[in-house]
DNA sequence: TTGTAGGCGTTATCAC
DNA sequence: GTGATAACGCCTACAA
């Protein structure tokens, strides 16, 4: 599927850059020592050594740093110098382990191919810049049995609150969580009753609402290219979605022409060559995802093929490329950084104390009516 | 920039879709038992509930989990049934507090709009995945000071190890990790003197090798397009290999054809028309990231400008969409997943304690001379 | 093979 | 406003 057009030429020999893998011996670290003669320890900084540095105990230093009003000005000026000098660095996570409060929270998204996911991180990880947690990422890989494995190693690991995509889980993933009791947030739908709070929109609605567009604009033959729906509820209600909308203007649903398809460019070229050659008369194809919309654009750019004049193609998500497309990509727009941030909010919430379960913020979508269609 | 060819309709009103916050009001969690009648904690069940179960003492139930084979196979048997029935679930701060040994490490990333590092970071997710480490991640917006911010952070949070972006730091970013003796991996380069160690390869080779490939294809009035290089140390260097090979061939190198851009597919169309009205007899641009290439790729299309009749085109990365483009484009592999993996393997072998500090791993490039040249 | 004692670095509790 | 004491949950060291 791939197009290489062209020799590919290996620099790596001719300038130096092949694989070295080099040790520059004598750059050993220094001899470990230890300050004081106990046994164990990273020989770190504690925070009795700015205590001990700045006269005071060490929960007086303590509170200079954390409850700065507890303490008087001058005491704490003392403490504010001691840590200064000794560079000390708080261990958080001794502070976590002793308040019994979390430090960090989770994401666990199902693959880091996919742009759209990458964009939630971003609108979770900068949601989480400023408020004192960390973010845990995991790759799920669309594997239910993988995720309930990271969800139990997360829980181990003492995250507070945990952000999961979709609303099918493994059954041990959800009694792990009920047992937990941390907050869970589902992404990238609506379920009627979320683990703990969900935001995303109705992937139902949407993808029927790009169906009536086409069949508004006048198609009839239309074809639906989605990912693989038993690993991915999304998918499956953007199918549900599209076939309503085809029942309800009395139109042949041809399971011939409603694929399931890999990921990628290149799948998405594939799965237009092959719907135009199972059935020719064709005039659109509804992908589930941009990268596969993106990728048919491109493969009918290649073969000649005119869009929308020989068929119409329309995709979901609106990521970067299918508005510079030529031409440019009719899809489904999604906030997904603003869905990573409301996600990651919703966790710093719940963590604060604010009530949490059973809210479901929808973020909507909008159907953008570009050229290919 | 973006082109929006048609009108956008939102289906968020329509379809009922529109931003909803409700409560399911009645489903909050049963009341919080504590199981004994201490004071803190979080009722979590513990080692000692599990050994107290089994009716061993909690080191033996420790080691049993952990290190099995000291334990006798009945003993075992017994603190296995335990934690099955007890659904215990450890708590790795608590261990890793005691036993002063990190359970995670950090992946500080310059940005996460690019595939190209989100690329890496899949690469390392994946080689922490069996390794019982977790991953912490940080996006320094390509600031040096907020990579700074995000080091003491991490440290702070106890990561065993952490992966940086490029060669340059801040002065602070280099004392903290100086100071707290933990491995360091720099990657997409190779500096001489690395913190620690270093995956990546020579970006002046690279791009000294682009430059050649055009000028050997017959281009003499280059343009070079890439991201500002004062915060960016691997744009500097293509930027210094481009400039050489043009020197070595007796070349102009025209400071107005040589531009800094902001990211994005719309950044690189409008460095493409900046550039072709600024010095119209420009033959060839040299792209310092495909993303920009691939924005003049695709707004060539649009302008009807042939390519590469009209303008070469070259990128750097090879990203998949490089060759789905029309012409495919000219672009350096750079193989990113298999760089995140070499960082994070080299982490891992510094906890495990090999010998790390100096390693320099050059993962090499390749031209790939596609249509677009 | 199993257990006892004590500590990892910090903070909650309660007293002064 | 400050401090002594104990606890967070687990593991290392040493002993039996």
């Amino acid at each position: 599927m791939r197009v290489d057009v062209g020799s590919s030429l290996s620099m790596s020999r001719l300038e130096g850059a092949s694989v070295i893998v080099e040790t520059v011996a004598s750059a050993l670290e220094p001899p470990f020592q230890r300050p004081r003669g106990n046994r164990r320890g990273h020989g770190r900084t504690t925070l009795a050594d700015v205590a001990r540095h700045a006269g005071v105990s060490p929960i007086t230093a303590s509170r200079a740093l954390n409850k700065p009003l507890l303490v008087a000005p001058e005491t704490r000026a003392r403490v504010e110098r001691a840590v200064a000098e000794l560079r000390y660095i708080p261990n958080i996570i001794a502070g976590s382990l002793a308040s019994s409060s979390p430090s960090a929270v989770a994401a666990i998204l199902p693959s880091l191919d996919n742009s759209i996911f990458t964009d939630v991180l971003k609108g979770a990880v900068g949601a989480l810049e400023r408020s004192g947690y960390r973010l845990v990422l995991g790759n799920s890989h669309f594997d239910p049995a993988v995720e309930a494995t990271l969800v139990e190693t997360f829980l181990a690991h003492g995250v507070g609150a945990i952000m999961l995509t979709g609303a099918r889980h493994a059954p041990q993933t959800q009694s792990l969580l009920t047992n937990a009791r941390i907050p869970v947030v589902q992404t990238w739908s609506l379920p009627r009753r979320p683990l703990g709070a969900c935001v995303g929109f109705s992937n139902f609605a949407a993808s029927y609402a790009m169906a009536h567009h086409l069949i508004e604009r006048g198609y009839r033959d239309i074809a639906f290219v989605s990912a693989a729906v038993a690993r991915n509820d999304r998918a499956a209600a953007r199918r549900r979605g599209y076939a309503k909308a085809l029942a309800d203007h009395g139109l042949v649903n041809d399971p011939s022409t409603t694929l399931e398809s890999p990921f990628g460019l290149a799948a998405g070229a594939a799965a237009l060559e092959r719907i135009l050659s199972v059935r020719p008369s064709t005039d659109a194809i509804f992908f589930a995802n941009d990268v596969l919309a993106s990728g048919a654009v491109l493969a009918a750019l290649r073969l000649g093929l005119r869009v929308p004049g020989d068929v119409a193609i329309a995709g979901f998500d609106d990521i970067e490329l299918a508005g510079h497309l030529m031409p440019p990509l009719t899809t489904v727009r999604i906030d997904r950084i603003g869905l990573g941030k409301a996600a990651a909010e919703l966790m710093l919430e719940a963590l604060a104390g604010t009530p949490f379960k059973g809210r479901r913020v929808d973020i909507g979508f909008e159907v953008i009516a570009r050229a290919t269609t």
